[in-house]
Formats: structure tokens, sequence, C-alpha cells
DNA sequence: TTAGATTATGTTATATTATAACATAATTGT
DNA sequence: ACAATTATGTTATAATATAACATAATCTAA
């Protein structure tokens, strides 16, 4: 039997899946509620940080926002962009990345646990329509 | 003659400076409150916003909470290092990690405007205290 | 120098994001 | 079944941030 910590589970990675663009929490929340008006803040939260710390979700630190994670060859650090104008988001797998980071902070003597790596700026759809005015 | 706008950043970013780990926004606002009871949410808001532009002070998204910049080597975009033990900050120069993380979304067509790299870890000083124990 | 336009600031209220605290229910191990 | 543990529900509130608009300062050009 599917527990009911799995229930939300799935029913949150299902909003998330099926939006276009990161959600708030209580964006989430609102769709959960067509179904259980009763739920409450906590149970979101709760959910999603499990749902971040098995990595099939992302939090996007500069929006308090959060996705279905959509590409699976990055164990826990993706490179994620975030468009200003259309917000739309994607993952890139970020070894290289966290290769040279850790140059550059190896004298330091600090151990990454965690990386936070976010880029803004405006995708190519965004970019040509931009453009092409 | 300093202005108004001036007069707050200069304020804000002595309280800053004076810090030894990140300040949330209301913690700056309890601060200042000490020589100006009635300042409220806003002002401070803006001052934070303005230091930030300038480069002058950091956002750190992922603890939402401000620094003062102090390494000004970089443009725009540092590499941050947060201790979760003991709240110390660093700042580090992002060039070359800039430089790959332009190569892994060179194809994309994405073009950033605003680089967040937000490191999430144990300091020196606290992994020493935490080894020797 | 002053009227009008513009920008900055102050002020009030409220929106948004997140968690504390504790009660209840489910699950686990014996 | 029973106690111990973990998860969930529930209420309230904390923490972070901005909208909206009034007032004041500054700037520009007659
Ligand atoms: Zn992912
Ligand atoms: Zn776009
Ligand atoms: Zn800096
Ligand atoms: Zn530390």
């Amino acid at each position: 039997m599917r527990s009911r910590k799995e229930k939300w589970q799935v029913a949150v990675l299902e909003i998330l899946q099926a939006s276009e663009k990161p959600m708030s929490a209580y964006d989430v929340l609102g769709e959960l509620r067509n179904a259980n008006p009763r739920i409450a803040p906590p149970t979101i939260y709760r959910t999603l940080s499990y749902l971040v710390e098995k990595g099939r979700a992302h939090r996007l630190e500069s929006l308090n926002a959060y996705i279905a994670c959509k590409n699976h060859k990055h164990d826990k650090s993706a490179v994620i962009t975030i468009c200003e104008d259309c917000g739309a988001v994607d993952e890139y797998v970020a070894t290289d990345v966290l290769k040279v980071l850790s140059n550059v902070i190896a004298h330091s003597g600090f151990a990454t646990l965690r990386h936070v790596i976010e880029l803004q700026g405006v995708c190519e759809n965004c970019g040509f329509e931009q453009t092409s005015v």
C-alpha cells in the first residue's frame, strides 16, 4: 500500500511536471486544493522538501519556486537557466563546472555540500523575438 | 550635499560591513531603527537593491540575506561560499567558472545576464572543529 | 524664481513565503 | 496488542517582500 507521504509526493510531482514554468509552494498548494480543499502549507512544504532531497524536484533559490527534475543525468548539482522573459527553465549537467569551482575554492579549505548555480537571462526563443521586432 | 538616498546607502553599507555574517533585510532594518525608529521596510529594500545593483553588496539567494561586497576584483559575478555551521561567507573571483558555464550552455542559445553561484558547505574552521572532537 | 515635470522617499497596508508548535494518526518492532 | 517512533494534520504566526499612493526633493526650462 502506498503511504500518505508517497501519495502527496506523487501528486505534487505530477503537478510540477504538468507545469511549463516554476511553481511557488503556494501555486502547488492551490492545485492540490482542487482535490483536497483542507490541505495546509506545512504539508506542501514537507512534500517539496522530500522531493528536493530525493532529486525528483529542484528548488530555484532565486525565485523561491520549484520545478520537477527533467534531467536525471545529474546526481545532485545542476546548472539551471531561467529566462527572465518567459520564465522557461532548463537544466544542464554541471560536472565540468563543479570541477572548476572546486579549483577556485581549493585553497580555502571549504568543503562544499550543495551547489546553487542559477543563470538568469534570456532564452533562445525570447532572444529571437526581441531582435525580430 | 549628500542626498537622502546616498545617506541610506552609506548607513546600510556600514551596517553590512560591520557584520560578520549575512544579514536579512529585517536585521538591517532593526539596526537602522536604533537611529531612526520610524523607518519602514520599503526604504531598506530599496536601499539594498541600489547597493546590489552597484555591486557594493550581494544578495544571497539561498539565504534571503545580504552581505557587503568584500572583494572588488569581480565585475558582477562572484562565487560565494556559505558555511552552514557558523554562517561565514566568502567571495571568490569566478572568471574561469563563468567561462566553463558558458560552454555548458553554449548550444542552447541562452544569453546569461546574471549568475547566482552559491556553495553551501563547511568552512575550514568548522571542519577542523568537527574532526577534532 | 518659479511652475511643472520627474524622481525619490515616506507611509500604510497587504501580499507572499515559510515554519513553530502541538495534536492526531499511521507505522514499526516486539 | 502495546509501546515507541515517525508522519501527518492543524492552527497559528513568523519572516520576507511589495503594492499603492501620498509627500517631498530635485531638476528643467521658461
Ligand atoms: Zn534535475
Ligand atoms: Zn524565454
Ligand atoms: Zn563582491
Ligand atoms: Zn564555519
